[in-house]
DNA sequence: TCCGCCATAGTGGTCTGACCACCTGGCCGG
DNA sequence: CCGGCCAGGTGGTCAGACCACTATGGCGGA
């Protein structure tokens, strides 16, 4: 009956793509629901566990997402859901993959802080200037870590690229930036931080994108040539 | 007995994180074989069917390889291994999302290019005029498409930084291009691609960082405007 | 002695069927 | 009419069996 698959991989290697290819097609669409594991396993004629196995795939990549005792979704498929394994490349990433990914997020943020500058509304720098606020008035690593992330993924956001955002996101992954501040902060570079943040603010508030690029290739670029030295060391 | 896990999420999930830290905190290296699946599932006190869907979904991460008949093992954990994911990105992405996967691959690529362009060898020059030279000598769309990705590819690689051509390699996968030129093509881009790689090159052989970004952006920013002229058609 | 074949043990891959935990929606009683 | 209860359906987990493949070491022949 089912001539579709002529014996190629695994059956959950098969399966996985074959719910990739159904949708691609468009045969489901975001957050539509799928039939059910064992429906889905018959179709496919494969066993339950293999199927699971499939679906287990395909969650951990953000396409699909099981809710117990309900079913099984279509994520949106927006760059957050798909990107979001992003953080596990940083997570695990080490020595001179570090500073890869950091030279990545240097040319990624500098060129979004420009395009803020240019587009940023001032509902969106109020929001800025909170964290900027906010980051200056504690001396709790934890909480200052908290407001620099945030600082950064509004001013991604005010850029209008939701896909880049989410690819800056990955990149300054919470366990991620923690490795990397642990041992940078010993060098007094709060103050250092802090005085990098007020002058991407300033451009921002001035809406001079050349200003906020350099201004942002400096701040990330700091740290990339601290991390330079600690591997060269 | 077992303290380790206090019932959180899945046990699939679980064990998913555990094995993550194992290989973060280097209990496991890259390349290094794991227990079978019987004894994994055994040391986190889960079923087989759990420990198999947690492998799974790690192998479909990049993070393990499993062989048949052999074992399981940690990959290199290389940028190749993980950004494959990348791939399945630009696979997925439709409508708004693609403009903005080429928007990010036009900053990273003109990046790319003036790296390059700067540090290229006579050995990687050749390879990439190699490449030139094969992609004007036919008319095959298939084998245009497939040196124009090795063009490409030769050019980040020479940027130095594996990284950044892993995450360009992911948005230039074949289907991602595939689907973009079956429209493109049609207006006769044949001869201005072969133009704008010509500049490319031309910039590569001076060593001029500058002219090199500026053409590889064209290059891509070429695609992407043509891109965003059919989403507002 | 050495080479090559092959039996075999061990591994991942698949299947089956059962049970548990959870959510949902409808039914029933207030 | 409303609220709580309950049953059916769903994903989550488990156990055990068998298959497909690989690697290894021993055996036989050259």
């Amino acid at each position: 009956m089912d001539e579709t698959a002529p014996q190629k991989g695994t059956v959950t290697q098969r399966a996985i793509e074959q719910i990739k290819a159904m949708i691609g097609e468009g045969r489901l669409e975001p957050g539509q629901r799928l039939p059910t594991e064992r429906d889905l396993a018959v179709q496919l004629g494969i066993s339950r566990s293999s199927m699971r196995e499939a679906i287990r795939a395909l969650t951990v990549l953000g396409v699909l997402e099981a809710r117990h005792g309900s079913g099984i979704y279509v994520t949106q498929l927006e760059a957050g859901d798909l990107l979001e394994t992003f953080g596990v490349v940083a997570d695990l990433s080490r020595g001179p993959r570090l500073v890869e990914l950091l030279e990545v997020r240097r040319i990624l943020e500098s060129t979004a802080t420009a395009l803020a500058a240019a587009r940023i509304t001032p509902d969106q720098l109020a929001e800025v200037e909170k964290h900027l606020t906010a980051m200056n008035a504690t001396e709790d690593p934890e909480e200052i870590l908290a407001h620099d992330l945030a600082f950064h993924r509004e001013i991604a956001g005010a850029a209008g690229n939701e896909t880049m955002a989410a690819i800056l996101d990955g990149l300054s992954s919470r366990t991620f930036r923690a490795r990397v501040w642990r041992g940078y902060q010993e060098e007094g570079a709060f103050a250092r931080t802090r005085r990098e943040h007020t002058a991407i603010h300033r451009a921002l508030v001035a809406h001079d994108p050349e200003a906020a690029r350099a201004a942002a290739a400096a701040h990330v670029g700091e740290v990339e040539q601290w991390l330079r030295a600690q591997l060269g060391a």
